[in-house]
DNA sequence: CTGAAAGCGCTTACAG
DNA sequence: CTGAAAGCGCTTACAG
């Protein structure tokens, strides 16, 4: 970063360049209404071709700023990529700034304005979706962006950082198969979401392959978070025929199955296998520790932080589309079924 | 703030009112050594008054951002904390930079000059203590600290927010006295905190009050995490005279001394109650959910953010220490023992 | 140890 | 729509 500082171009430049003068380039990147569709078109070419970022005094150098954007921080999957991103944006001298813009769009306005004064280097949208004029603005603006866990098909020339969601879907199911269960329920998470879509599919494409027909009951609707757990599997051990095992698309979901189970009496593991998905840290402290799908959540943070780092400064990156392996644990909460 | 920000001072105004030049007042700024100590003085003096804060060209204005601290990111605890601050900042249009000093002093340092090229407006600590020239260096920048849940006896006249430890303690365990226990385990955290001291306390005076003897094998101890709660919980079960009750001084112990107790093919609440202390989302997904001790973290967070904003504008706060209540949340982990 | 001078990158009136 | 001019707050040589 610091080599690349000082070749940093000025407003000085791009104008000569430009064959304008300096205060049009102030203006073209203030947004500023009243310079001709041309002009503007040249300086913003020229911006852009030389990675231009504002830089106060020579002397008051910018400070090195990522901004982290979350739709909400109310799940312990945020903190482990919080985690990975500001390991690495810490070790290389850059702050992390988190948020969550909720949904209104007003916040993501004043958003804008205020990572603009602070010049941050790079932007990571993590799950939710940034509004076109947003992704335009950023553009202008020429700070990179990366998506973590895209919701859905990822805007053109958008970096994304997900994980193989349909391996892991597929891996679990496997397992449970291989300990000889037969009925196996499934907790959706959000349809509107990819990677709900492609853990769904890794499910019944393991019970394809393994000749098990498919059961439209078994499969119960969820959306990531506890309540709807504890209500689908509720749903499944109340029907006729429960199932002997339930994956669950989510960690989350996987205790409210497990709650679901304890009033009804039951154990899980000796009555019932459950698997999770994510491996939060309190996987390992549920009780039994559950067996779940690892997402390297914090190597998606630290693997984001890496790329939009290397955007930032110009340099290009090998794949724009990245899965991280996913991987199941095995802990206590399956068991073999005969 | 914006209001504010208008009649900010410059080092222009500083250096004529201390009758030095600019420059002057800029190397005292930087901490440059080649000042003499009665003008570097009058100048911080009159630096301080003023509130001053570098500002960069009047157009090119600072972009708001506060600066949370972490000793580490390993914790639910932190995203609670995380959301609070973020809350208040995002309303304010505030930016949060978050970060973990682990405990390397190098990365300290590095943060500090980090901090001052963003012209942080305030800093606010959890847990972990900033050594004394580091508390030294904030105020030369005039940059207010707010230490939240403080680790020990504060700094003088840096403002703390914690939690009223002592009660939550005492409340729990006169809870599980009320239901009918008379062998209470505890489970300690770390000895240095004053978290630790104070809950630690509380359930000595509950048990006092009552008129139960204090037996010493009953209290383990732990440091908040999870696996020293499970040693803790099995030290405690496999006592000759096992108790009734545990009461961990943190959710993630409880959670724990949960897994000693399954190991045994005992049953939470039916077989042993067990009371935690934080209330982290994850006490209301575990199985049985956990009867435990709120501590508002949301909230500490969202008053730490007003009050250290507060301070970057000048304003008096009302009271330098504060404790937030803790409240006894009673669910399904504790049980009547007769 | 200190100041006068020069300069930085940027922006806002002010003209045309 | 655009530029020449003035100015902002700050910093770094350069003298003494």
């Amino acid at each position: 970063m610091n080599a690349d500082d000082e070749r940093r171009v000025t407003i000085t430049v791009i104008a000569r360049e430009a064959g304008v003068s300096v205060p049009t380039v102030s203006r073209v990147l203030n947004g500023r209404s009243d310079v001709a569709p041309d002009t503007r078109e040249r300086v913003e070419e020229l911006l852009r071709h030389h990675g231009y970022r504002r830089r106060g005094t020579r002397a008051v150098q910018r400070a090195a700023l990522l901004d982290l954007v979350f739709p909400d921080l109310d799940s312990p999957w945020a903190l482990e990529i919080i985690r990975g991103v500001e390991d690495v944006g810490h070790a290389a001298g850059v702050g992390t700034v988190v948020l969550a813009i909720h949904s209104e769009s007003s916040s993501t306005r004043q958003w804008l304005q205020n990572l603009r004064a602070r010049a941050s280097d790079g932007v990571i949208v993590v799950t939710s979706h940034l509004s076109p004029p947003v992704h335009a603005q950023l553009r202008r603006l020429n700070v990179p962006v990366v998506v973590v866990d895209p919701a859905g098909a990822p805007a053109t020339g958008v970096p994304t950082i997900g994980a193989t969601n349909w391996s892991g879907g597929l891996a679990a199911t496997e397992h449970l198969l291989g300990l000889g269960h037969r009925r196996i329920g499934f907790v959706t998470g959000p349809a509107r979401l990819l990677c709900s879509r492609a853990r769904l599919d890794g499910y019944r494409a393991a019970l394809e392959h393994a000749g098990v027909p498919l059961d439209d009951r078994l499969v119960q609707p969820g959306d990531f978070y506890h309540a709807s757990g504890f209500a689908a599997g509720s749903t499944l051990l109340d029907l006729d025929d429960p199932p002997t095992a339930i994956f669950a698309a989510s960690d989350q979901m996987a205790f409210g199955v497990y709650e679901a189970v304890r009033r009804r009496g039951l154990r899980v593991a000796d009555d019932i296998s459950i698997v999770g998905f994510d491996d939060l840290p309190e996987a390992r402290w549920a009780s039994p520790p559950l067996t779940t799908v690892r997402q390297p959540l914090a190597e998606m943070g630290r693997l984001a932080a890496r790329t939009v780092l290397r955007l930032a400064q110009g340099e290009d990156i090998e794949s724009p589309q990245v899965e991280l392996a996913t991987d199941l644990v095995v802990r206590d909460s399956t068991a073999r079924h005969d």
